[in-house]
DNA sequence: ATGGCGTTAGAGTAACGA
């Protein structure tokens, strides 16, 4: 089976991209981003016509994710507190996490906060969202032996997922906090990388819309698919798909693929 | 050093993203 992530900045805005690229990838599940949409105006029913199913948490105007996918799912939750509960209150109003379980595995999807820059208090609540991430994940582990967590982590993991490191330490997405986040609530759980298993370096996932980013291939790796340990021998593929990049008004962000045995 | 571009909301800019 095959699962994508992708940030599409706007639902609506991208409704032709989306379905153009679903139509052409023929994934099994969608993994969105960034739809910027209240659940009432998500444009269900064009996926619905193309015999997907829909499940969706919005906002309006920010944050907002969604599962596309060609079967039903199960056990399907939005946001941490249908998993941790009170811990979670002040992550709430946010629309970042919904989560379904697809063939015997609990697929995650994540808009993790930006984070701003770092003396912001939208770093503060990056860093803190990532310790409800912790124990969200943890208390998932107790009923699901596979796990795939995906999404926009608006991290790079090191310092090669960077076109340029040069100066990173200061900069949001790659200051040594967020990724001691990032290893405290993925990896030190027991997920890999699924893109690590097969490439290296290079294979950005996002480029600026400013200075001609993509064009010059100015890019950062900042959305991920991680393996529970069951997965990881099951993992066939992890491939960046950069064509959408290169359309017209684009999102800033491409589809990231995983191939599942 | 700053802003650069794009989206939303909503009517001129401002917030936000990364």
């Amino acid at each position: 089976m095959k699962i994508a992530t992708w940030n599409v900045n706007s639902i609506r805005s991208r409704l032709d991209h989306v379905q153009t690229w679903l139509k052409s990838s023929e994934v099994d599940l969608l993994c969105v981003q960034e739809t910027k949409v209240v659940d009432e105006d998500f444009p269900r029913s064009v996926f619905t016509d193309l015999g997907y199913h829909t499940y969706i948490s919005g906002q309006k105007s920010y944050n907002g994710v969604a599962l596309i996918s060609r079967s039903p799912l199960e056990a399907v939750n939005t946001g941490f507190a249908a998993v941790v509960g009170d811990e979670a209150a002040d992550y709430e109003a946010q629309k970042r996490v919904i989560s379904g379980v697809l063939n015997g595995v609990r697929v995650v999807n994540l808009y993790v906060p930006n984070g701003s820059d770092l003396s912001s208090d939208k770093y503060e609540y990056k860093l803190g969202w990532l310790g409800v991430l912790r124990n969200y994940l943890k208390t998932l582990q107790t009923d699901h032996a596979e796990i795939l967590v995906c999404g926009d982590f608006n991290i790079a993991p090191e310092d090669r997922d960077i076109y340029d490191p040069k100066g990173k330490e200061t900069h949001i997405m790659s200051s040594p906090p967020e990724r001691e986040a990032l290893q405290r609530s993925i990896f030190d759980l027991g997920f890999s990388d699924a893109c690590r298993q097969f490439h290296e370096d290079g294979q950005f996932t996002w480029w600026d819309y400013r200075t001609a980013g993509f064009q010059r291939n100015r890019g950062w790796r900042i959305d991920h698919h991680y393996l529970s340990e069951g997965l990881r021998d099951r993992l066939q593929s992890c491939a960046v798909d950069a064509e959408p990049r290169g359309w017209e008004k684009p999102s800033d962000h491409a589809p990231v693929v995983v191939e599942l045995a």
